[in-house]
DNA sequence: GATGAGCCGCACACT
DNA sequence: GCGGCTCATC
């Protein structure tokens, strides 16, 4: 495009910024360093094409990694066009556009279209009985490892078939393929699907179905992709055929900022594009206008102790600045207090602590942090870890609503059955499984008629026929009322409220707020279906209350954002680089981890501090710890020394035993989180399924009309024999069930499936 | 069936 | 230091 037909609206933007912006047609490849002006540069091309009206706003495929990046872009692109940009249907993360095309598709997997995404904690409960169902070792083979790997394999694109033997063998001598296909065919079969699935099941369509890719392909005139370094091979796939028709792709990188690895994501995504799309135009975005040139230094510097990189050189016209500043302290809660102090003068100094971030390498860093924040009554938010969707309280509230729009959602049930306690313990729940097994038809229906029969004692019965009835009502109400008046209600009815306040404690209280707050967040939904949408895909909860906080977050959440000051705890061999990647993963790895240092130190704006601690307890132990070798890597003539022992350099290295504990005094006494996790489902868990699949045979909204088919080899005057009652004849037969005049136990009403024939 | 003590294993990053 | 699990007890 010829420069003299620059659109006014862009001439703020640079040359290379510019020319990514114009040229629409044809693979683009932005190679864009940290700070240097990627989003402007995509909310611009974004921009371009809608006011060119090249095509309409939900003709245009654009990809972020994070929901606040999609929000962000969302925002910005509606300025850029006055507003004009209704929807951008496809805008999103590629967990939420996938979810979006597998709704329309799902019945080409084997799902139906309101399928329920699960998480973490539902897929590790799976995992768990499946494991014990298939009579392995759940201490030599976790849960957690099978979902790791299952995990990798999604990410990778392959299904349960598509394992070479060597992925067979990784988990439990050669079961994994079929740990993986049963664990498929068990979220089918509840109507289910995890993360990793989202992608997978729409790449799996793509591939076997033509005609569902050619109409995508044809409605997506253009193609944007966001942090294409962190890419994994499922996503590359599924970019690829959705682009290769038009061609017309824009992604955006940094291989310097590849940070995920981990999950699957593939720096040669980014290396192989002109291979891919051959004639790419590559743009170059260097110049960077978010950090002082000290902070850009160091931050180069220390990235150029990595040998695998294209090679960037990033240069600024911003003014000098402040030296990054390398504090060394003598343990963790001094840290801590260190940190606070120098936010409370930033504080003092007008600074807002909305600019004010620290970034850690893992969660468990962030306790320290807040505990002394609380006690100077420092305003902080935490974004990532535990969060408002996976607290106890909330997925209770939640699985009510589950089982209510999803009357298959086992998972869910299990989750409630017995939640607030009503006297269903594990003996029920087996009798419901057995059941449900039997008879192929999820628990909250075999429970239904289980409630009709003599196979359980009278309470246990009356208290189901009690809790089914109530899901009836609640669907009816569900059909009437908002999701927050018909989520206020069940918590009422069924007794959720009522066990909360009974809780004296201060978590009490603190838990029925929570779920007051989960209420109000759900007058913003419309339907139930769209709030558990949000619910599963959106994680981050921005509770805004209006109050100035500062920001504590991993390194890995804060990339794409930027602060005035970054304060960096915990650099510290074994913390950062962490531990696993110095034992495992070699060179590579620890590359990664400095990579994420790069990213850390790149997102201040003005002033950056580094802390590390010479103690520090783990697992409870005090043990001594010396600097990060990444603080040694630091340039010299960018970087200010500071530290507060008087022993100096041999004091870091000093060993100290346990029994001397020098540091007991200064171990805090924690305020209550209150947010820990009750143990009341996970013991509702103690039986497990067989591994006989039930596909799902009723999608209906009622439990009740889930269809009973009768045995066809009992009939009248049979004997019969039943575990707990004996010997019997049947004397009657109403569908699968029998009435039996048992020899001992009198007359009965049970299930056929509960007897044999004798 | 509920509850609580005591033991064990474990510990990264995210959608 | 934590959560999860088992076991003993009411």
């Amino acid at each position: 495009m010829p420069a003299a037909a620059t659109p006014e609206w862009l001439a703020h933007l640079n040359a290379p910024q510019r020319e990514a912006v114009l040229t629409t047609e044809g693979p683009v490849l932005m190679l864009a360093g940290a700070g240097t002006g990627k989003t402007a540069a995509l909310t611009h091309r974004l921009a371009h094409i809608v006011r060119e009206r090249m095509a309409w706003p939900s003709e245009i495929l654009c990809v972020t990694f994070t929901n606040k990046a999609a929000r962000e872009m969302r925002e910005r692109v509606s300025k850029l066009t006055n507003g004009a940009l209704e929807g951008m249907p496809w805008l999103g993360t590629f967990h939420s556009i996938c979810a979006k095309m597998l709704r329309r598709h799902a019945e080409l997997v084997g799902l139906e279209s309101n399928f329920t995404i699960i998480d973490t904690d539902d897929q590790l409960r799976l995992l768990k009985t499946l494991i014990r169902e298939a009579d392995l070792d759940e201490k030599r083979w976790p849960p957690r490892q099978l979902a790791g790997l299952i995990d990798s394999w999604k990410n990778r694109g392959l299904n349960p078939a598509d394992l070479t033997a060597v992925d067979n063998e990784s988990y439990a001598n050669g079961k994994g393929q079929e740990m993986y296909r049963l664990y498929q065919e068990r979220l089918k079969s509840l109507n289910a699907c995890d993360f990793g699935d989202l992608l997978l099941h729409v790449l799996n369509i793509f591939r076997q179905h033509r005609d569902v890719l050619e109409s995508y392909q044809k409605r997506f005139k253009y193609v944007l992709v966001d942090e294409y370094q962190d890419t994994n091979a499922v996503q590359y796939l599924w970019l690829r055929l959705l682009a290769q028709e038009r061609k017309n792709i824009c992604v955006v990188g940094d291989d310097d900022q590849s940070i995920y690895s981990w999950r699957g994501a593939e720096v040669a995504n980014i290396l192989r594009f002109d291979k891919d799309f051959p004639k790419a135009k590559v743009v170059r975005l260097e110049q960077n206008y978010r950090s002082t040139p000290q902070i850009l230094a160091a931050a180069s510097g220390l990235i150029e102790s990595n040998s695998q990189r294209l090679g960037k050189t990033l240069w600024t016209e911003l003014p000098q600045g402040e030296k990054v500043r390398v504090v060394g302290v003598w343990d963790a809660p001094e840290e801590a207090r260190r940190v606070g102090e120098e936010i409370e003068r930033l504080e003092s100094e007008g600074l807002s602590l909305e600019q004010v971030a620290i970034l850690v390498r893992a969660q468990y860093q962030t306790r320290e942090l807040e505990d002394r924040f609380i006690q100077i009554g420092l305003s902080y938010r935490i974004i990532g870890g535990f969060r408002f969707y996976e607290r106890a309280e909330v997925r209770d509230a939640l699985a009510y609503l589950r089982v209510i729009a999803q009357p298959a959602d086992d998972l869910a049930f299990e989750r409630i059955y017995n939640q607030p306690k009503r006297g269903l313990g594990a003996k029920t729940l087996e009798k419901m499984h057995q059941h449900a097994r039997a008879t192929q038809q999820p628990l909250a229906a075999a429970a239904l008629e289980l409630a009709d029969s003599d196979e359980l004692p009278p309470r246990a019965r009356g208290t189901i026929a009690a809790l089914m009835g109530d899901f009836l009502r609640w669907r009816e109400m569900a059909e009437a009322v908002t999701p927050a008046d018909l989520m206020r209600a069940v918590l009422e009815e069924s007794g959720y409220d009522a066990m909360l306040k009974a809780d004296r404690s201060a978590e009490g209280a603190g838990r029925a707020d929570n779920l007051v707050e989960l209420a109000r967040a759900m007058e913003e939904y419309e339907t139930l279906v769209d709030f558990m949408e949000h619910v599963s895909l959106v994680m981050d909860n921005d509770a805004n209350d209006g109050e100035e906080k500062l920001t504590i977050m991993t390194m890995h959440a804060a990339k794409g954002l930027e602060f005035d000051h970054v304060f960096l705890p915990g650099w510290e061999e074994g913390v950062f680089p962490s531990q696993r990647s110095l034992d495992e993963g070699g060179l590579a790895s620890l590359e990664e981890e400095r990579r994420l240092a790069y990213v850390a130190i790149t997102r201040a704006r003005r002033k950056c501090t580094i802390l590390h601690a010479a103690n520090r307890r783990i697992y409870g132990q005090w043990t001594s710890s010396i600097p990060s070798r990444f603080i040694e890597e630091l340039p010299d003539e960018h970087i200010e020394v500071e530290t507060t022992m008087s022993g100096g350099k041999s004091l870091w290295q000093a060993n100290w035993s346990e029994s001397e504990d020098p540091f007991a005094h200064v171990s805090q006494s924690r305020p209550d989180r209150s947010q820990q996790r009750g143990p009341g489902w996970q013991r509702a868990l103690a039986t497990g399924y067989e591994t006989k699949p039930a596909r799902v045979r009723e999608n209906s909204r009622s439990a009740a009309s889930f269809a009973a088919k009768p045995r066809s080899d009992i009939g009248m005057g049979d004997r019969v024999f039943h575990e707990k009652f004996g010997y019997g004849e049947v004397v009657g037969q109403e569908g699968n069930k029998l009435e039996i005049e048992f020899d001992k136990a009198g007359s009965k009403k049970v299930i056929d499936s509960f007897v044999s024939l004798a």
